[in-house]
DNA sequence: TTTTTAGTTCAAAAGTTATAGAACTGATCT
DNA sequence: AGATCAGTTCTATAACTTTTGAACTAAAAA
C-alpha cells in the first residue's frame, strides 16, 4: 500500500506538471491528475484537502476554476451535504476551444496591423498575410474537429 | 507624427497582450507586435532599446528567446556590426508545433494513467480514452496542416 | 593600443501569481 | 437555539517571473 501510494503520488506530480502546460496551476494540475488515476472516481472537497495536505482555500479556488472551465463536474446525493467531484470527458474539447479563440483573436489583430502598414514594405505584409492564412487553415480544420468531438461527448 | 506614434504604441500594447496568451512575456509580445506594424521591417537592438525605453538586458533576453523560437530572425551587412532583426513568417507554425507536442505528451501520460487504473471503475477509463481519442483526431489533423503550411513557408 | 560598439551576463528590484491561514457564511443537525 | 458541516472569501506570505542596472566581453575602429 505504501509503495502503491508513492507511485500514485509520483505520477500525479509528473502528470500535474504537464497539465500546467495547458494553463492550469500546479494544484489544479494535481487535482486533475489525481482524478485520472484514483479510485473511486468521485472525490469530496475534504478528501482532496487531506490527500494533498493543502489549504481549503487552495482546493476551493482550484475546484471552482476547474468547474468553470468544465474540466470537472460534481454530483450530490439527497441525504448528503458533500459534493462529489469528478472529471468530465471534455478536457481537450475545452482546451481546443480556447486555442481556437486565441488564434482567432490574434488573427484579427494582425489583420488590423496589415491594414495600418504603408505599402512601402510589402514583404512584412506578405509574411503576416501568411500567418493569417495559416491561422485560417487551422481554424477551419479545428472547427470541424470540434463538431466531430462534440457529437461524441 | 505625434498622433500616428500614439496610435502605433497603443496598437503595440493591445496586440502585445494577445501574444502573451501564446506564451510570450510582455516585452517579447511588444517586440513582435512592433515588428508587425513598423516600417522599415528591420530593427536593430539599439532601436528597440530606444523605442521601448527598456533595459538592454530585457531586449537582449527577449530577442534571444524569440530567435530560439524562430519567431524572429536577423540579417547582417558586411560593413556593419549591427544585427537587423525581423519577424519570420512561421509564428503559427511554431505555435502549432508546440501545441502538438504538448497534446502528445499529455496523451502519453493519460494513457499511462489508464493502464494504472483498476478495472473496478471503467467509467473513468472510458472518459480518458475519449480524451485520447480527441487528442488523436487533433494530432492527425494538425500534422497534415503542418505539412501543408511547411510547404508554403 | 586604446576606445567604441554591440551586445551578454548576473545580481537585485519590482511585479505577479499561487497557496496558506484565519475569519466568515449559510445550510443542516441536535 | 446552538453546534457542526461544507465550503467561501479575504488578507498575508511565499514563490516565481520579468525587468532593471551595472559590470563585463569580444570584435572592430581610431
Amino acid at each position: 500500500m505504501e509503495l502503491k501510494d508513492k507511485k500514485i503520488r509520483d505520477t500525479i506530480e509528473e502528470t500535474g506538471k504537464i497539465f500546467e502546460k495547458f494553463g492550469l496551476t500546479p494544484m489544479q494540475g494535481r487535482i486533475v491528475a489525481y482524478f485520472t488515476i484514483s479510485d473511486p472516481p468521485e472525490k469530496t472537497f475534504e478528501e482532496l484537502v487531506k490527500f494533498f495536505v493543502a489549504s481549503k482555500s487552495s482546493i476551493s479556488n482550484s475546484l471552482n476554476w476547474l468547474l468553470q472551465n468544465k474540466i470537472i463536474d460534481y454530483k450530490t446525493f439527497a441525504s448528503d451535504r458533500k459534493r462529489y467531484f469528478f472529471i468530465t470527458d471534455s478536457f481537450f474539447y475545452v482546451y481546443f476551444k480556447k486555442v481556437l479563440e486565441n488564434v482567432k483573436e490574434l488573427k484579427t489583430y494582425t489583420y488590423k496591423a496589415v491594414t495600418m502598414r504603408s505599402p512601402e514594405y510589402p514583404g512584412v505584409s506578405e509574411k503576416i498575410l501568411r500567418w493569417i492564412e495559416n491561422a485560417n487553415v487551422f481554424e477551419e480544420s479545428l472547427e470541424n474537429i470540434m463538431i466531430e468531438i462534440k457529437n461524441d461527448n
